[in-house]
DNA sequence: GATGCAGTCTAAAACGTTTTCGACGCAATC
DNA sequence: GATTGCGTCGAAAACGTTTTAGACTGCATC
């Protein structure tokens, strides 16, 4: 169907191994000769076949990419923008990005399987439960691994600088004269843990120690859990008067909960996300919340990976933080008097 | 790296050939050698490389996907669930997918390049402008081809019920006692053509005539050329009370507009949405739609292509509707008195 | 005039599969 | 006892590339 080397080859009059060469910058062809064929080629529309070329090489040019499809899959409020730069990247640089999943029609496969049968040449981790024993494995395994907002010990990770992110929150939270400030959090990954201590350093160096009952255990991006906590936490004698959920579209939840009891947000109880998916920036009240650079974060992932993959000696594993913004919108607003 | 069929054969005693009839559940291969085939396959975690496969019987078992990167790409608020239905089902039946641009690094090349570079079995064509000479090629290319929310002459798509949608919609609006509705439409494609069509008719039949002036070009997912045309409307000298948004996501612009002018909605003047986005279900005011299934969408546009691919001779062209649903929110109410 | 050496080119093996074809043994048939 | 046929297996070609090793010029060197 596509023309293959050999007919390009009797096209030109030339060995295929000659053709090949030319087509590749070998030293031992003559300019005459790789202007032929660079012409014919062209000419003819020739295409290496990425199989046969994938098959001889021994790589692909294709990235992994593992994406929890429990969590939303593509529709994912925050990793989709994530993924979308990420495949852009790795267009620039080459690669085609290829998704991971643990079967292959009806017959299961790990993880690593599936990067093994389909060649990729490395794999980005994005949104995926970092504890269960196939991705442990995956990572664990012979390919090149970047992975997002978990850190496996010596692999490469890319995240926001949460640390940063989540003290400028609680700041601006306490700047609004709360002092009762509850926090969602999500599940087990680095960045949970660095949030949370982010949160409760910048409470405790306001002179604030935030009572046990005000930490709540969640889920990412679950609004349904969001709401049982909201719940949860509006049930307390003394009830918080703002509360930092875990992620933008999991506070839609915890925001329902809020209505529900007959609060107004932001008058009675201020609420803050995290994330800054775009679209809820677009709604009424504005959200406040800390906007992570999906874009940068992507882009840095794909680079990453692409460094492993073509200097893997010079390239050291590290993990690469970027910047995340405050964005003050109108959902946290003063803390209601005598509270 | 991974096993190979040579090492299975060796660990096995059989010939390389013997071993691959019995996975393939050839005819002349003993139930016990077959048994033992299987056993230590399992036992070496031994994998048929994807690519040596694909060289050798000319399908990858890959389907290409087409999605225009300019608009949001996998961000897409209606695009990326049909496209995470679409993998799920190509999933289940043992395919891949993988995306087509038109590039690969610094070289420029068609879609239909990159697909035959590939070896996709296959294309789905998602989120395109389907006037460009790049798609047109890709189209009438020799590869199966599925659309979605377009139709090209003798190949298949899938859509929605737009006809019975819009007409809700529009017939939703009427009962809501609205006569001065204006209309803003995306750009060029046949779900475009048939909810205009649906909504002139469903008016019509009502025995009102819609002004020119109401009906204004716009762009699909775009909130700032929404805003423009609803700005235009706004501007009229008699001003419509209720606008149809090409789509929920530009909705978000043209309600920015309306606010603009310090106007309510739905008190002052009502708007709906076409997509159904869920996360703008959990905004208030909540949006008036028309909600599309994307999980039927993309599931039918898989089996489709699969079958396309799978039964070619069997199975014919032919253009599957799928079910829409009116969700009257809160952003269309009453026509306000005396307009 | 043999030797060496660039400069070009080609033959052929290899990557890991699938598939065609023929080989072999053995039972049944004439 | 030769032939046929069946059941099982293996050799080898093929898919479209890349790459190693070598072949062939022409030309300068000794």
């Amino acid at each position: 169907m596509a023309v293959t080397i050999k007919e390009l080859s009797a096209a030109c009059g030339l060995s295929v191994s000659t053709v090949s060469k030319a087509l590749n910058d070998y030293p031992d062809v003559s300019g005459e000769t790789r202007a032929l064929v660079r012409a014919t080629a062209e000419r003819l529309g020739y295409r290496p076949s990425a199989l046969a070329r994938g098959l001889k090489i021994g790589r692909t040019f294709n990235l992994g990419v593992l994406f929890d499809t429990d969590d939303g899959g593509l529709t994912h409020n925050y990793f989709s923008p994530v993924l979308e730069a990420f495949k852009s990247e790795a267009e620039r640089r080459g690669y085609d990005i290829a998704f991971i999943t643990h079967h292959l029609g009806s017959s299961p496969m790990t993880y690593l399987e599936h990067c093994l049968y389909r060649n990729v040449d490395g794999v980005c981790i994005v949104c995926s439960k970092f504890e269960e024993p196939e991705v442990v494995e995956l990572v664990s395994g012979p390919l090149p691994v970047v992975t997002i907002d978990h850190v496996f010990h010596g692999h490469s990770c890319v995240e926001s600088e949460n640390r940063q992110g989540m003290t400028a929150l609680t700041q601006h939270i306490l700047s609004m004269g709360h002092r009762r400030v509850a926090y969602i959090q999500g599940n087990s990954a680095s960045v949970t843990a660095v949030r949370l201590t982010s949160f409760l350093r910048t409470m405790h160096e306001a002179g604030i120690e935030v009572p046990e009952e005000y930490l709540v255990q969640s889920i990412y991006h679950n609004p349904a859990a969001a709401r049982a906590a909201t719940e949860q936490l509006l049930a307390l004698p003394e009830r918080p008067t703002c509360i930092i959920m875990s992620d933008d579209y999991a506070a839609l939840g915890g925001m329902e909960a809020i209505r529900a009891h007959g609060l107004r947000i932001p008058e009675d109880i201020s609420v803050a996300g995290y994330d800054g998916v775009p679209l809820l920036q677009m709604c009424r009240p504005r959200l406040t919340t800390v906007a992570q650079d999906t874009a940068a974060i992507g882009a840095a992932a794909a680079r990453k990976l692409v460094h492993l993959i073509e200097q893997p000696r010079t390239t050291f594993q590290e993990t690469v933080s970027v910047p995340c913004r405050l964005i003050p919108g109108e959902t946290v607003g003063p803390a209601p008097e005598g509270a």
